[in-house]
This record gives C-alpha cells, structure tokens and sequence, in this order.
RNA sequence: GCGGAUAUGGCGUAAUUGGUAGCCGCGCCAGACUUAGGAUCUGGUGUUGAAAGACGUGUAGGUUCGAGUCCUAUUAUCCGCACCA
C-alpha cells in the first residue's frame, strides 16, 4: 500500500480539530511550558516557504514537550494593524478590516494544512476592539505613571503630584523631558493647565514638542527603529527631521534596566548585542563651560574628561536652543542663515554628506573650566540635537571628526595624550600618557579620566553622567488602521478617558488618506469627540499591539482584565519565544519596556518577557536563469553559454528541476516562449542559479501550499529542518526533498507490504536493534533540546538505514512517538495502525535506556606520532595499562615502531591510542 | 570607523567539543528490476595515484603526540550600529 499523505494528512487534521486536542486550560497539576512565536503581520501576498520556517521549529518543540508531559502553551494570533493594509486601503478605497479578514483566514488556511497544534481558541487580533481595549488601557496607566529613579520604578502620577503639593521638586529624582525646579508654593500657584504642562514633563505616556522622523510619502512620523539609513522601513521613502508634538514613550527611564536585564536572557549573544548597541549606554561627565561676557554656562557630555586641556573650540548642534541667542550681532545673519539650511536638507542628505564640514562661527566664546582659555564656540549639523546636551567640547587632536573640523578651519591642534601624530590624523584610542595637561600630565588615559571626573566633581564644574543612545519612542501615527488614543483635549490639554470608557472604537471612514489641511484621517470624522471635546486625531503604532500580545494569549477571553492574576502566575512568562532577528531594536525592546512597566504595577509576576528566543534564519529564493541567445529565441544551455551573447532571463523555478529546464513547461509557461528552441547539452537544458530574496518578480517564490499538495505536510515539515541548521539563512530548494520524502516512504514500508498488510510484528528485538533505537532517543532528544533539529532528521534515517527491514513492534512503537513532533500525521496514522485508541499527542515521548548502549568491545584507532596506521579491538573496561600492553605486543605495532621502545604510549579510553616513538 | 557572525566535497551540511574529517541528504556514476517513469532497489562517489600512499576544513604562522576545533596574524562574505562626543 502506497502512503498516502493527502488522506493521512486531511483525516487527522479534521479529527484533531473535532476533539480540540490543543486546548489547554490552567492545570497546577502539570509543569507548564510556554512555546511563543512571532504572530505575523497578514499581508496580502500570503505564506511563502520561508514563514513557516519558525513555526514549524517551534510547533516541533511544542510537541515534544507535551509529550515530555508539559502542559504546554502554544498560540497563535495576528498582528493586524500596520501601514501596508492601509496603504492598499487608500489605492483601492477597500476597508482595511475587510482586507485584514480576508489575508487572515488565507493565512489561517495555509498554516492549517501544515499540521500545527496551536491552541486557536485562544487567538488574538491586535486590531480586534477587545483586544486594543488593553492595549488603550497599558497606555493610560502609563499616562497616570511616572518613574521614580530613587524607588527605581514606575509610581503612580498621583505619588508625585503630592511630593509636589509637599515640597516641590525638592528631593524628586525622576525621569524627565527637562530637569524642572519649583517650590510647592509655586506649584499651588499654578492652574490646571500648568500643572498639567509639568506632569507631561514626567508621565510614562506623554506628550512633547520634539523633532521627530517624518515620511512625507506615508504622511507620518515614524519611531527610529523604523527608519533606515534616512528611508521608512516600509515602502523606502525619505525620511526628514521634523518639529512636532507627538505621544511619545518614555523608553529611555528603563534605559538600564532594559541593558541588565539582557545578561539574564538566553538569547543569542549577537541579539543581545545589537540590543546593548541601541541602547547605547556610555559613560562620562556632564560639565559647565562658562560663556565669555555672560553668567551662563554651556552644558556638555564627554566621555574624555582627561583631554579638556586639548579643548580649542566648541560645537553645537544648529538645532541647540542657544543656538542663536548665543550669536553676536556681526555672526547673527550667517547663524540665522546656516540654521536654515540645516532644517531644509533631509536627514538622508545629512547622512550622505557625512563628509562635507558645515558650519558657522556665533561670534561667541567660553572659558575652559581648568585653564580659563577662551574657546571659539560654533555650530555645526556633526553634532547632533538629540544626543547628550547637543553640545560638545572639541578635542581636535583626539577625535576624529573634531580633528576634521578644525583642519577645515585652521583651528589649534593641541596633543594632551602620547602615541600619535596629529599633524597627519587624530588620535583616538584611549591608551597612553597624559602631556600639556597640568595636574594630569604623566597618568595614563585610564587613570587621567578617573582622575578628572573626581576633579570635576570636586570643583562643581559638573558631574559623572551616564548617557544612553536610546531614545523615547515616537507613539503617534497619522493614519488610520491603528488603535485610537482614549485622550481628548480642552483647550490644548490632554484628557484620558476613564478605564470603563474603553475600548475606544476606531470609527468607520470612507477615505483612508490625510485631510486636505494634512491632518489625520480621524480628522473626517465628525463626531469623534468625547462629551463634545475633540479626541486625538492620530493613531497608535504597530508595536503598540504587539507589546503585551504573548500576555493576552494567557487569558484571550478575559473581560475584567488583560491576564488575570491566576492565569499570569500559572504561565508567568514565555519559556521559549521563536521568530526573525529583525525584530532586535523594535518589537523586542517595546515589550521588554512594556512588560516592565506592566511589573512595576504589579500587574504580572515577571520582570522579562521572553526567557529563551531563538532567531531562525531567513529563507531566501533560489533563483533559476535561463539564457536567451540575444535576437533569436533561441536558449542555450548554462555550460554552452560562452559561445554565445546571450541575455540571463528569470525562470519560474517550479518548471525547473535539479537545474534541469522542463522544456515543454517552458514553452507553456509564456506565449512568447511558444516557439523556443533549445541548443542543449548532454540531451538535457541545463539552468544558472542564484541566491536571491524570495519574491514574485524573481520567479523563485514556492508555496507551502504546493509543497503540501505534492509531498505532504509531514514532508515539508521535516525538510524545512532539514535544510539547515535553524538560525541560519538559506536558500530554499525544492529538489532536496525527494530525500526526506523518501525517508517517510520507507517508514511507512516497514509498516504495510504492497498489498496493504501490516508487517509489524511481535518478534523480539536484537540486541542491536535496540541499540540503534536507543542510540536514536537519545540523540533526537538532544538535538529537539538544543534546536539542532537537521541532526535529528539525519538521526532518523540513519536509524532506519541501521534497522533494515526490521518491522518489530518493539522496535517501531517507539519510534513513531519519536517521529511524532516532525511527522504529526504519518506518527498518528501509523500509532492507530499498531491498534492504539488514543492519539499519539498523548503518549510519552521514548526514553532512552542506556543499558541498550553498553558496548562490549572498541575498535580503538592506533597512531604512531599523531598518523594514524591501524586498528585493534578491544574489551571496554580494561585498564589503560592493559591497554597499552595489549597494543604494544601488536604485531602491527612493532612493524610502525621498528621494535623500538616508544618514548610515551597516549591512551583517550574509549577514544585513541597513540605510540610516539 | 566600531561591534557581531561565518568560511569544510559539485551542492545543503555533519564531526562524540582537542582524537579515524566529510555522517545524512541532494546531485553524479555503475548495476538490478522493469508496464521505460522525474519509479523502486543495490553499490560507488574529497583530490591525486595503477597501487601502497600522499595531500586535504579561506590564507600564513603557533601550541600539541595529535588541530576543522585552541592561540596569533590575515583575507573574504554576511549582519548590526554609525558624525553617539
């Protein structure tokens, strides 16, 4: 009897689906396991190989677990709100929702046909008012919260506006946009307004006037880890520095816990690298320049204190507050000028003109702190607005860009630090001996540094600070397809609605585009007021739904809360959470921030959100060539090719097998091939191939479905683990697959005969059939544990491979449970075949004896001076001096070492003998 | 520029973690069967050599009885960050 998956595969998914096997409930009685993947944004173009790729790594492990009798947690959800929906919205005028619903139920019929064991009854949908109830409900508590740098915690708004009331700002040390200072007296004063205007000063949630990414072409302003090299990540339009007053998340007062909570995560090193980067934490001081002629004094960051001795000029950012009231008279229209220029070129300019030195001089000078020098201060767009003080103190002599500038201006270069020579590039590694720098002249770099921020500090010119590239995240969008703020605004000042209030519905529109004033679509709709206010206009971003997204899968259906207490406590956090790398610097630090804002108030028991993740590689398309003799329609085949001038052209790479063309496929694939002639070689049409990113126009997507349809679920599942080892990126190719299918064929040979007879049987094991088995739990184990699961489909076919035509039940029994996490169908076929009634998700996944392994005797290989040069059997458990006697009277061994006395006899038991001689 | 990763047959990869390099699969070669298929089965397949053997894990050194694995330098590719003071 043939296997035939399709009916294997179909009765089995409809029974599964019938009894509900993947429900899972709060059991206390069962360890719990928490297997997570990234839900998928559900794009029009559907599923192609690549996406399955983690999900089928991770429903692997899920099955395994469960197997290993965990109550394992495993859902499934989508993250529906996002910008291309809507954009397709706006060139179609479609309702997003209504396009949204239809992407998703082709998604969920893709994903179905593999097999997975998701727990459905717990999906989520971000843009699902149930659902973004809590995602507007996370953001008011962060609108009514502050953090409070003492307690090192969020704390409810309501705490500081009583220390306020109490004693001002006296003794508050909280995160903040600027650093404030008021009396209570001063704080009664104010009206609500006011007061309000400070409390946006400190709020988790807030709103600020701030320069942020804007994308004309989207109509939005984007979050930094949206933008790449001045493009939007979506789409690729320009990006330009904006003034505006957006909703912003105060991501940056978790800066250091978000940093030391990396070294408790098992994640990826090169994961948590890319995180520490972002973060960016580097230490320094703050210090005060004070300006000639005034009693103000210029705010810096520096993390070379020991080089203000080599200070000649300074720098601010054009953005810098000062920046022109610092000019003089004579500088006041060049400053006025440069500022201008700067605002007008796109930040994809400025990253592309790195090189080009622009700046002005204000006319204006400081003092140098230490040695009362007076220092020219400029302004220049090097400098950034958003980072430190956007004001720098320069160390031509000692860094790069600052040596840059002054070259271009004929500043001083003066060396405080031995090693280089400054006259050809700056010197900037941070080793050797301080020179022309008074009390630290002779310390070395390490040394001066420490030195100085005591001096500093002593001297009260400023302070040890640590800075953090990371900034506050950008939560506003002008769009639509998104969750609206439950704020609205009287007289300017935000409002939240009260938590009954939510979910604040997205209300239905017509056009999806910005108003003919820009502002957002919201803004057509008329009645979207609140007691007759105005509600916020824009719309939050699409981390804001996929922040808390693993938490909600905890208890989907609950009303009153977004987890209960009880259901949070029993699945704490995620055990193991598998998706893309590309997530590192978005997704993956809004929900570590998320998740502890939601700890700071208690609302769930643990401080990380994701305990172990694993990264899978992307699968990228393998591109097929054919080659068209230029003029002719004529195709020549790859290896004849240079006979010719000929023009590479794009194959579908379904018509195409091991490189081999299809030829009549080919004339059927386009009208214009109709007539193709082919000068081929060896009878056959061979085509070029390359690596490329799997998409339409390349002609190398492949469909899960058509995988499916052809071999089987159970087949795609274990090829695509076979393919590689899973934090890689590879190329899919089809024709590898034969092999893996194969391997299944013959399982399902050991079981049925031709006829369809069962040839299982209840004849005894040998012992080497038992050691092969064994041999076989014990490696897929590790490998399922370690994620090495291309190792452990190579272990299975070795094992067959070993077993021969072995159809004992002892030995088969096992082995199915064993195949049941990459096979789900085939194991469950072949479990009933063997008469059991339950399915085999419910088994107990094979232990391996270790009885079974014991050998008997070794075959240890001899080396003489590390060549190796024969091989004796040996007994196991002998000692390694009966070894080396059994070895040294080897006939063998006397030919190698001449009869020589060998100067040393290594024994690795189990391993190796090696005679030096 | 800074940081991270990778490099092994024609291809995807493996190597008990310092111990017989190339498991498993694809492809290729040969054979068997055959209702001639892109089926199935068996054997072979790193290079070189008639063979014994020699050579062989990006390159060059080093440590070691022994190195794909450890150390130093170097090259290439990929990824992240990037006037971050």
């Amino acid at each position: 009897m043939e296997y035939n998956f399709k009916e294997i595969e179909g009765k089995w998914q409809a029974a599964w689906r019938e009894q509900g096997i993947y429900r899972v409930e709060v059991d206390p009685s069962k360890p719990k396991f928490y297997v997570l993947d990234m839900f998928p944004y559900p794009s029009g173009a559907g599923l192609h190989v690549g996406h399955p790729l983690g999900y089928i790594a991770s429903d692997i492990y899920t099955r395994y677990k469960r197997l290993c009798g965990f109550n394992v947690l495993h859902p499934m959800g989508y993250d529906a709100f996002g910008l291309p929906a809507e954009q397709y919205a706006i060139q179609t005028g479609q309702h997003p929702a209504v396009t949204t619903e239809e992407n998703i139920a082709r998604y969920r019929s893709q994903m179905d046909k593999i097999g997975f064991s998701y727990d459905w009854n717990r999906e989520v949908r971000t843009c699902d008012p149930e659902y973004y109830k809590w995602t507007q409900w996370a953001f008011l508590k962060m609108f009514d919260s502050y953090y409070c740098n003492t307690a090192d915690k969020a704390l409810p708004i309501s705490d500081l506006v009583a220390r306020f009331e109490k004693s001002g700002t006296e003794g508050v040390d909280a995160a903040c946009t600027e650093p404030m200072s008021f009396t209570a007296a001063e704080w009664a004063e104010m009206n609500e307004a006011e007061r309000e205007a400070v409390l946006q000063n400190y709020r988790l949630a807030f709103r600020a006037d701030t320069m942020v990414n804007w994308c004309p072409a989207l109509g939005t302003v984007l979050a930094n880890d949206e933008v790449k090299d001045g493009l939007s990540e979506r789409g690729g339009h320009p990006v330009e520095q904006r003034r505006m007053k957006q909703w912003l998340l105060r991501v940056t007062a978790y800066a250091q816990r978000l940093l030391e909570g990396l070294d408790k995560l098992e994640w990826s090193e090169s994961l948590k690298e890319i995180q520490r980067n972002w973060i960016g934490r580097s230490t320094g001081a703050q210090m005060f320049f004070p300006i000639k002629g005034s009693d103000r004094k210029l705010e810096i960051f520096t993390t070379r204190a020991d080089t203000v001795f080599g200070v000649t000029f300074m720098v601010l950012a054009p953005e810098h507050e000062w920046a022109l009231e610092l000019a003089t008279p004579e500088q006041r229209a060049a400053v006025e000028e440069y500022i201008e220029q700067t605002k007008k070129r796109s930040e994809r300019e400025r990253i592309a003109e790195t090189k080009r030195v622009t700046s002005v001089f204000t006319g204006a000078y400081a003092c140098n702190p230490f040695n009362g020098k007076e220092i020219p201060i400029y302004l220049s767009d090097y400098v950034l607005a958003g980072y430190g003080t956007g004001a720098i103190m320069a160390v031509p002599a000692h860094d790069s860009r600052d040596w840059a500038f002054a070259r271009h201006f004929g500043l001083d270069i003066i060396p405080v630090v031995e090693g280089g020579d400054v006259e050809v590039e700056s010197y900037d590694a941070k080793s050797g001996k301080l020179i022309n720098s008074e009390f630290l002249t002779g310390l070395d770099v390490k040394e001066a540094i420490e030195r100085m921020l005591d001096e500093v500090e002593v001297r009260g010119i400023g302070a040890r600070k640590v800075n953090y590239r990371l900034r506050d995240a950008i939560f506003s969008r002008q769009r639509y397809w998104g969750e609206p703020f439950p704020v609205y605004y009287k007289d300017d000042v935000a409002y939240p609605l009260s938590m009954e209030e939510l979910p604040l519905c997205l209300p239905a529109v017509k056009d999806f585009g910005p108003t003919e004033q820009g502002e957002p679509p919201l803004a057509r709709v008329e009645d979207w007021k609140y007691d007759g206010y105005p509600l916020e206009l824009s719309t939050m971003p699409g981390f804001a739904g996929s922040s808390a997204y693993y938490l909600r899968y905890m208890d989907p259906h609950n009303s009153e809360a977004l987890v209960s207490p009880e259901a949070n406590q029993y699945w704490r956090n995620v055990d193991l959470y598998v998706g893309g790398i590309e997530h590192a610097t978005g997704h993956l630090i809004y929900s570590r921030f998320w998740n502890k804002f939601l700890f700071d108030l208690g609302y769930v028991c643990e401080e990380e959100p994701f305990k172990k993740l694993v990264n899978q590689g992307m699968i990228q398309g393998r591109s097929n060539f054919v080659y068209r003799v230029v003029g002719t329609n004529k195709f020549v085949s790859l290896g004849l090719r240079d006979n010719y001038d000929t023009q590479e052209i794009h194959v579908d790479v379904n018509i195409v097998r091991n490189d081999v063309l299809d030829l009549d496929a080919f004339r059927a694939w386009r009208p214009e091939f109709k007539d193709a002639e082919f000068i081929l070689e060896d009878d056959k049409y061979i085509c070029g191939w390359a690596v490329e990113k799997m998409s339409k126009s390349m002609y190398n997507v492949v469909n899960p479905d058509y995988i499916v349809e052809r071999y089987g679920a159970d087949t795609l599942r274990m090829y695509e683990m076979f393919l590689g080892p899973l934090e890689q990126s590879k190329p899919w190719d089809t024709n590898g697959i034969d092999g893996v299918h194969k391997f299944l064929r013959r399982v399902w040979n050991r079981f049925y005969d031709r006829d369809g007879n069962l040839l299982v049987n209840d004849e005894k094991p040998t012992a080497a059939e038992l050691k092969t088995l064994h041999k076989t739990i014990k490696k897929v184990r590790e490998d399922i544990e370690n994620f090495s699961y291309n190792t452990s489909v190579s272990a299975f076919m070795i094992c067959l491979n070993e077993l021969g035509d072995c159809s004992k039940r002892e030995i088969l029994e096992p082995l199915v449970v064993l195949l049941a996490p990459f096979t789900p169908h085939l194991s469950e076929e072949l479990w009933h075949a063997l008469g059991n009634e339950s399915s085999v998700c419910t088994a107990s996944y094979p232990e391996c004896n270790p009885d079974y392994l014991v050998e008997s005797s070794f075959e240890y290989p001899v080396s003489v001076n590390g060549k190796l040069r024969f091989k004796k059997t040996l007994p196991v458990g002998i000692s390694k001096e009966e070894i080396e006697a059994a070895v040294l009277a080897d006939e063998m061994a006397q030919k190698y070492t001449g009869g020589n006395t060998p100067k040393k006899v290594i024994v690795v038991p189990g391993k190796i003998i090696n005679i030096v001689i």
